[in-house]
DNA sequence: CTTGACCCTGTAGCCGCTACAGGGTTTTCA
DNA sequence: TGAAAACCCTGTAGCGGCTACAGGGTCAAG
């Protein structure tokens, strides 16, 4: 099959394919004559894999690690259960952060109830304040509050 | 004062500013002889304003709004207002995604109990299959799992 | 023999910075 | 006076994880 077939079927495009391709966590394929790139089912299954770990919000650097696993595999399940919880810490961070994100936010809006115009609207007056919250944390790596950046 | 006193009363860094004043949240300013920036205390107000947001998890873009209605005081208090709550329902959707996230990669971490080879690995197999979770949403704009891009 | 669907490489863009390189200016101190 | 240090400047490239082109080649059907 080539490059397109395997996009409809891992439900990813052709481009992303040949991006993953290039940072090595798909291996170089045969090509055809023509120069096209030629896959076979286990190229849907890595693919998928990958496809499935991104949904769950997994970076690349981790999905590595987890394919290495799966390539090796004499190594002990711990190193995936590890990687695993850590991630799983990462996104329990994430949401707390998050949540104490919004009770500001929420805190925030209130002060607008009173007063309508901007010129004395209460919100912009406290985002004018000095103080802010900590910023987030020693950069982790699970995103912010904007555009995951894939589709 | 000149861009390094700026960046410490805001806590931010130079070339952070710098960057501001290229994407147009900051004025052009006046220079020096020496081609210096110079700033007083509404430059150090307004970089504070903006460093909050960000605090906030906004994007610079909401922030770009939110300073409009801040530099015409007419405008009704309402555009913060629904700005406001547009941001926090991204946020509230964020949560959302990654508490479900999280229950996944419980439920996935739980199936390696039992096994303890990366051979009959548990978690890679489930990772294998190809069901999985629906992509995250149409791309609205609060970020993924990882890093937030900035310090 | 042309159309169209598919494929290729390479590069630039998104966000919000950060980190240089390679220079200039100003202050400080011997 | 002159050198070192501390500050500033512009410009460019990089991060992650793609996406979206431009500008071409290949292949099957009509």
């Amino acid at each position: 099959m080539q490059i397109g077939e395997l996009a409809r079927r891992a439900r990813t495009q052709a481009e992303t394919i040949r991006y993953y391709e290039r940072v090595g966590l798909l291996p170089e394929t045969a090509r055809t004559q023509g120069n096209y790139r030629v896959y076979d089912d286990r190229h849907v299954a890595r693919l998928s894999f990958i496809r499935h770990c991104r949904g769950l919000d997994m970076s690349l650097e981790e999905i590595r690690a987890l394919l290495r696993f799966a390539d090796a595999p004499d190594e002990s399940c711990a190193g995936v259960d590890a990687l695993l919880e850590t991630h799983i810490e990462h996104v329990t961070r994430r949401i707390k952060t998050l949540q104490s994100l919004k009770q500001q936010l929420q805190r925030l809006r209130k002060t607008c109830a009173a007063t309508k115009e901007t010129r004395q609207c209460g919100i912009l007056n406290e985002l004018s304040a000095h103080s802010r919250p900590p910023p987030d944390a020693p950069v982790e790596h699970v995103g912010g509050t904007h555009g995951i950046r894939n589709g």
